[in-house]
DNA sequence: TTTTCCATTTTTGTATCCAATGAGGAATCA
DNA sequence: TGATTCCTCATTGGATACAAAAATGGAAAA
């Protein structure tokens, strides 16, 4: 449930409308952390009333995207270098598992969207190292529809939900532009040994590939935030 | 439970009262998986408008507590066993984890609380077995403060909050109404394992008797749940 | 009896209005 | 000049009014 917008029918809800516009502007970084959101900015901005802005940012404090303080207002929230790399932490133990699982229960549909996932990320990856550098963010939708995917697999949606969640808030949508492009070939070349696992059904495998998979991302992230003691 | 006389704080949003309410409802057993949650009807029964009804609502929605579908209504979500089972699997692998880390990070004072926590429900067993069984609900109170505590004291503030979000779905409050005497006994006695270990600052032991701690109160609940294939 | 269609009634979703409260700035004083 | 107090105003929280969509129920037809 959380908020990953599995299969929506066009609810025309302008609550709904405007929880995506918002949550978008915060992958996108367009709204800063400890940028202060005022109800009646919002509302103007995207052509609502403060009704459905409202729900629309009680949804997103749920979420771990903003912080409502009572009578005082609401800010997209900050997260120190440490936090991210907890997110990652608690990432990398919820989808080993889920691997793991997934490893065991996967049907042959699976492997073949993961396969197609993963050709499609290759392709984008060939282009946007030849000039164009506007697939990188196709490349991170890619990827968390990757890791979704597995997740799905594994047949646990309780595990599945938890990890989402913690996808969705670990960076956001443009992880793979704080990558260089060797991180991101090592990336793929990883993605590719989880398929490997999840053909052979190698349960350890699949789960200590995605444990270094998302550890390794942690790294290449925790590099640019700064030296800072993660631990952990 | 409902009107309860409860003095009007300053500073205190009906929002958030309507939430407290309606989640007690819930998680006692009052309002029942599948009935339905009209606002109007909850916003007559806890004295307010449907506007913090709304947004107690969406709250919980994001909590798991409740679904909503779009312009259909609300009803209190429904868990089979299966997923009840799920929950706790996952419990069983973020607690686990978050004692190990806790028995590593643990500070004196955690160890202290942890033992009054641990003597106030050896206590109220006491008095629970011999006659009165009002304590059931303190209990389970008791209980889950003794789990946060372990979680806080893991240092990593999302792996606590994903497992606390979990805590509070799983079962509710009540879980150890749904226990014999044997298993709470069995219980209070894995505490004090589990004391022992984060004592001796044990990583291993204090995750493994995590781990069999949870996934033993699965166990429990599968018992009366009737036969399902749960797995995993 | 069952099914289908339509009108009525509920109930949700949104807009707007009013009240309450905290933030920020002006004015005063040391 | 700097700190403090007080006042004003922007902004949040809650109530209500209104529009729109869906559940409901019943009548008519098969």
């Amino acid at each position: 449930m959380a908020s990953n917008g599995e299969s929506r029918k066009p609810g025309l809800r302008a609550a709904d409308r405007v929880y995506e516009e918002i949550r978008r502007g915060i992958l996108t970084g367009k709204l800063k952390p400890g940028e202060r959101l005022t109800e009646e900015l919002l509302a103007e901005r995207f052509e609502a009333s403060r009704t459905p802005v409202r729900s629309a940012i009680v949804r997103l404090a749920g979420d771990g995207f903003v912080e409502m303080t009572p009578r005082s207002g609401t800010i997209v929230k900050r997260r120190s270098p440490a936090e991210i790399a907890d997110i990652y932490n608690v990432r990398a133990l919820l989808e080993s598992a889920a691997a793991g699982l997934a490893a065991q229960a996967r049907s042959n549909a699976d492997l073949d969207e993961l396969k197609r996932l993963q050709n499609e990320m290759e392709e984008g990856f060939a282009r946007a190292e030849s000039g164009k550098s506007g697939g990188i963010e196709a490349l991170s939708l890619l990827n968390k529809a990757f890791h979704q995917r597995i997740l799905d697999a594994s047949g646990n949606a309780t595990l599945a939900d938890s990890a989402s969640r913690l996808m969705d808030i670990g960076f956001l949508i443009n992880t793979y532009a704080n990558f260089s492009k060797d991180e991101i070939g090592r990336s793929l070349d990883e993605h590719r040994k989880l398929i490997d696992a999840l053909h052979s059904r190698d349960v350890h495998w699949a789960e200590a590939m995605m444990r270094a998979h998302i550890l390794g991302a942690r790294n290449s992230l925790a590099g640019l935030t700064g030296p800072e003691k993660s631990g952990r």
